[in-house]
DNA sequence: TTTATATGTAAGGTTTACTTTACACAAAAT
DNA sequence: ATTTTGTGTAAAGTAAACCTTACATATAAA
C-alpha cells in the first residue's frame, strides 16, 4: 500500500534499522513497507503513524492503493 | 482490541453477517473482532471505519487495548 | 410446539505479516 | 584500496488473520 513512510523517515534522518527499533520490527519490515512488499498490521501501522504525529489515513493512503 | 463495532452495527440494525457481507469478510470474522478474538487486518479495519464514517482511530481504541 | 434467525465457538486449511539469517551492491568513510 | 554503512532481496520458519464447515444455544416467529 502507498504510504509516506519513506520520505518521513528521510526527513528524520534515520535508517530503516533505526526506525524498525522505534517501532518494534524488523528492518526488513520497514524496507518491505517502504517498497509495497507488503501492507503493515493494524498496530505496525498505529505505531508508525503514532511515530511520525499523523493518523493511520494520513499516513497509509487506502485510496490510490490496490487492495493485495 | 477494543471497539465500537457491535454498538454501531446494532444502531444500523444489521446483523453480523449483514456487516460481513458490506465489508467482504465472513460473519465469523465480524464476531471474532465484536468479541476480541483477534485484530482486524488494516485493510478491514479501513473498510468497517469508512462504512462507519469515521476513522480508524476512533472505531478502533489503541490506547486502551492491550495488543496481542 | 416447531421452525427460522442470530449469535458463539471450534476445527482444519490458506494466506500473509512478520522473524532471523544470509548475501549482493552501492556509496561513504578511513 | 579497504572497510563500514545503508539498502534491497531471498529463504525458511512462525503467528495470526482470515476462510469454510459444522454444531450448540437462545430467542422470535409461525
Amino acid at each position: 500500500m502507498k504510504n509516506k513512510v519513506k520520505e518521513l523517515r528521510e526527513q528524520q534522518g534515520l535508517t530503516q534499522a533505526q526506525l524498525g527499533e522505534k517501532v518494534g520490527v524488523s528492518r526488513q519490515a520497514i524496507n518491505a513497507i517502504e517498497k509495497n512488499k507488503f501492507d503493515p498490521s493494524i498496530w505496525l501501522a498505529y505505531d508508525l503513524a503514532l511515530f511520525f504525529n499523523m493518523s493511520i489515513e494520513e499516513l497509509f493512503d487506502f485510496k490510490e492503493s490496490e487492495r493485495k
